[in-house]
DNA sequence: TTGTAGGCGTTATCAA
DNA sequence: TTGATAACGCCTACAA
């Protein structure tokens, strides 16, 4: 019942087509301006809004794109709720509607749901869904498609994500800065291209300085708070100067586990992360380098759009990390 | 491209009319069965899906619900996250698309999209979006909708809740039998319905065992573990024996100057908490009414089915909650 | 039990 | 610049 008010409705009540209606509605040229005026009168007196169902069927579009996630737990992580934030609030700007894919138990189903029934018209497929066997079915029917998160091999997708390289580079640069000389990596997922990136920043930024990375100092970490904070004693028997944490999670690992014996950071050790979500644990301050979240979401609805539309979208649209200082190495620098 | 196979091609295979496969399709009786199985089987073979947009115009249903969850931020409200993973996982268990509405900066074109464009069955309004002034309007359309949580005055909407005066009972009756005596509480926004069914929980068990609640020890609070952590030097001050926080936010914030303070948990003070979301601070170990989430979901995902299907749906449906021993009242009671 | 035909609301094609 | 008319894919009386 919601809506009865029909394109056939304002068509007559302006005293024109429906196809003269549709087409004022719609912007498209074509149509006398006394004529478009009073056609956009009509529905806005009458309340009309477009049937989708209609406008889908009739070759038009959805006007819905999907988040897809994957199996991922959204509770307890961080970055993928953050995610979800920012592209939920950008497909609201833009007047889209946004279905969400958590889907895992049926992978074909989830898939043919999203294909066959056109119900959206694009998908943006998060990091954290990479590698899921439906998910890379998915990449490989021809949907449009946008990557918010690098993949691994599949570079034909248009990607958008934060320069990891840049970030890991900047921050590494920012500890090295304050004078820490035998700097820890507790690296991300080898699997990850955003892992391997930051840890390539973290040697670029070595060497732009001729310092050599001491290889014994790079631990191997999965991106998990728990995990961190279990492997902290290996880490910090190393006796680093500071440790550089593949993400914020497994900084809050450390931090704990720094606060629980007596470690003092940043007297003894400095640590920093990735992915500015720290905020959310407020007794853990930690340095670190922010994801856009606002602009990486914007930016992949937009990107999708585009590509619906069927307009150019880069293949890698790589957006600047912002650092943000909260002590964890030390007093912020002069410049 | 996605999927060009149409109700006409597993006609046509089947060596039937469109009518009659639509019918076998859909589980209409007055097929006959070998009919039936050749349909299926031509559809299966073609991997036939319908097209929602022509199942929905031809006054079907969408297949998609939406989850409504106002202009609450996401990112940090492990209740919100939980809602949306659980209802999302029974959505996906029903083959039901789920619609997320995050929606917040345009009231009225948020509602009608909802309404109007015919893209949604019906919706789950979470309690954490209600209030906001498009919400209620929301729920003044007659659109299929059942309440995750209850609403303050709007008893005439389904709801699905758990049962938070048992919740508020069982636990401070809990509290209790562990020998506490001057038990606080840290209540909830007295906006909220399921705060203060945890509050007439809290005096129901004090009745209970003919004590009597010192109104000094109510303090008022807002689900908000900051300001708890903020508020927590006055609560310790009138020194408790426990102190019951009407979410686990709270008490985690109550738990943090606790430890910060050299306040020892539970031989100092005990505490605890609701919602049961703590595991995912693994540092803070606090006993707590556990929300059914898993269940929560799937109840308001099929409640909201047999609303669209016209169906008959209780108007209140509250599930058990779960007690979760901790430790931070003390050791498990023997039974 | 099955098939035919009409319609759901919109857009696009093609004349006028 | 405008208006018929035909899809789009499905469902459902109604008829057979």
């Amino acid at each position: 019942m919601p809506n009865d008010v029909t394109l056939d409705d304002v068509a007559r009540r302006s005293g024109v087509s429906p196809a003269t209606a549709s087409r004022a509605l719609n912007g498209r040229r074509g149509v006398r301006d006394d004529v478009r005026e009073r056609v956009l009168a009509a529905a806005g007196a009458l309340k009309y809004r477009p049937n989708r169902a209609a406008q889908n069927l009739a070759g038009g579009r959805t006007s819905v794109i999907g988040l897809v996630l994957g199996s991922d737990e959204l509770v307890g992580n961080a970055y993928a709720t953050s995610i979800v934030q920012s592209v939920a609030a950008a497909a609201s700007v833009h007047d889209e509607g946004l279905m969400l894919i958590l889907d895992s138990h049926k992978p074909a189903v989830a898939v043919q749901n999203l294909l066959s029934d056109g119900i959206v018209d694009g998908v943006i497929v998060s990091v954290v869904a990479i590698g899921e066997q439906w998910v890379e079915e998915l990449l490989d029917a021809n949907m449009p498609t946008v990557l918010l998160g690098a993949h691994p091999r599949r570079t034909d997708v248009p990607v958008v994500d934060v320069d990891n390289l840049t970030a890991g580079r900047v921050l590494t640069a920012e500890v090295l800065a304050h004078g820490h000389r035998r700097v820890a990596m507790l690296a991300g997922p080898k699997s990850r291209v955003d892992a391997n990136q930051r840890l390539r920043g973290f040697r670029a930024a070595h060497e732009e300085l001729n310092i050599a990375v001491d290889e014994s100092l790079i631990f191997q970490g999965d991106f998990n708070g728990q995990t961190a904070y279990e492997r902290a004693s290996e880490i910090f028997a190393a006796s680093p100067d500071a440790i550089v944490a593949c993400n914020d999670e497994m900084a809050i690992g450390l931090l704990r586990y720094a606060k629980e014996h007596g470690i003092a950071v940043p007297a003894d050790v400095g640590i920093v992360g990735f992915d500015g979500i720290a905020p959310r644990y407020p007794e853990y301050e930690v340095t670190t380098m922010a994801q856009p979240f606002d602009r990486l979401g914007s930016t992949a609805v937009k990107s999708l759009l585009d590509l619906i539309r069927g307009d150019d979208v880069p293949p890698e649209q790589l957006l600047g990390p912002q650092l943000i200082e909260r002590g964890s190495i030390g007093s912020p620098l002069e410049i």
